[in-house]
DNA sequence: TTTCATCTCCCGTAAAAAGGGGATTTTATC
DNA sequence: GATAAAATCCCCTTTTTACGGGAGATGAAA
């Protein structure tokens, strides 16, 4: 039997998944949490071989949970969960570390092959999200390496904020911040700041 | 006993609602269905009283569906389903019809709650989703009425087009496409494009 | 026919942003 | 302690936006 970890804050998410494997002979469901914090506590003590992990959870992302987890937890397996077959958060959520991603339209079949497939070491992609990936890799519009500096003013610019007006909030220059600025529209390949907050809020590297 | 019909594309919401309502007193599933196409069908001969619809479904979005039930089935009452809090697409879908609005994050006691009040004829809200709608009301985000070519000028500023290339775009002085931007920023209520590209991206004014 | 919204164009000023260099100091890593 | 990456600050120029006012043409609805 293969034990799965669940972590997703939907209440019907999860007994989804529980109704889905509950005949499962290979599969057996041993725990649940509905935050990022409470998982990693849970894991701690828990026997759990493979964890589903939704992208959106509360208290953190999927990719940032996924990359704590694979330090703390090397011998788990993770497969990321979630409603969205955008190509950057499946490139992100397996360049992180994770055993493959899975749609929530995921069959009760799908699901069990992902858990056995993840639990063997090998990957798993769902049918759609390995097409969307397959259509990804011809046109490869690549995620900006932003740093942690670079993020922080792209969410200001985001919410209006002149350059000025960041450069007080973050108690830097106006000159840091135009070179922060500079350095954002460079990584981004474009012009000017529309196009870059359309491309970051496409690539989700900021949210509504 | 008030019978309810999902309309879901995803198993795994499908079998998490069912599992959740299993053992209620007040509440039974009477069937599902994965797409608007075949819920419609299927709607003409079932004895439901209330509709749960997710809002991102393969054939057709809720608030359309929302929309021909209302006329189709005039006595069913409507829930919408969704992962989103988006203010957006919450009153567009009560403008739609429907009775009320839950998130995928509800318990089995508001999912309850919220079928039983559908069916009396009275409106439900998630606390979440209550929540976000007072905040929208204190800060009335309405969606700004754009014009045609206001849409056209918002479009191509998204793209990155400077005022200059949209004027030759669309054979117009860059002082027209000035006095529109002017415009738009009004509209909007913001001081600058970057916060503008965001809010016509939450209010889906413009796609990706 | 008048009113109203929309689209169009105009003036002028001030403020931001874009673009092109560079340089110095932290900070983390090897 | 050397290396590299990130964060910081600097100068200069040009382009683009933002913001304050208008104002005429057109076409549809009242």
């Amino acid at each position: 039997m293969i034990e799965v970890f669940i972590i997703d804050d939907h209440p019907m998410v999860v007994a989804g998944i529980q109704a889905l494997l509950n005949h499962s002979e290979v599969v057996r469901i041993c725990g649940a949490a509905h935050d990022a914090g409470t998982a990693l506590e849970m894991l701690g003590t828990s026997t759990a071989q493979v964890v589903l992990v939704d992208i959106n959870l509360p208290d953190m992302n999927g990719i940032d949970l996924c990359v704590l987890m694979r330090k703390e937890f090397p011998k788990l397996k993770i497969l990321g969960l979630s409603t969205f077959k955008e190509r950057s958060y499946i490139t992100r959520m397996m360049e992180a570390g994770a055993s493959g991603y899975l749609l929530k339209n995921a069959s009760k079949e799908e699901l069990e092959d992902a858990v056995v497939a993840a639990n063997k070491g090998r990957a798993y992609l769902s049918m759609e999200v390995a097409a969307t990936l397959a259509v990804a890799q011809s046109v490869p519009s690549a995620i900006p390496m932003l740093t942690a500096r670079e993020k922080e003013v792209l969410h200001l610019i985001a919410e209006g904020l002149t350059n000025q007006e960041i450069a007080d909030k973050l108690f830097i220059s106006i000159l840091t911040v135009d070179s922060h600025r500079k350095n954002l529209l460079a990584k981004f390949g474009v012009k000017n700041t529309a196009a870059m907050i359309k491309t970051a809020l496409e690539l989700r590297l900021i949210a509504f």
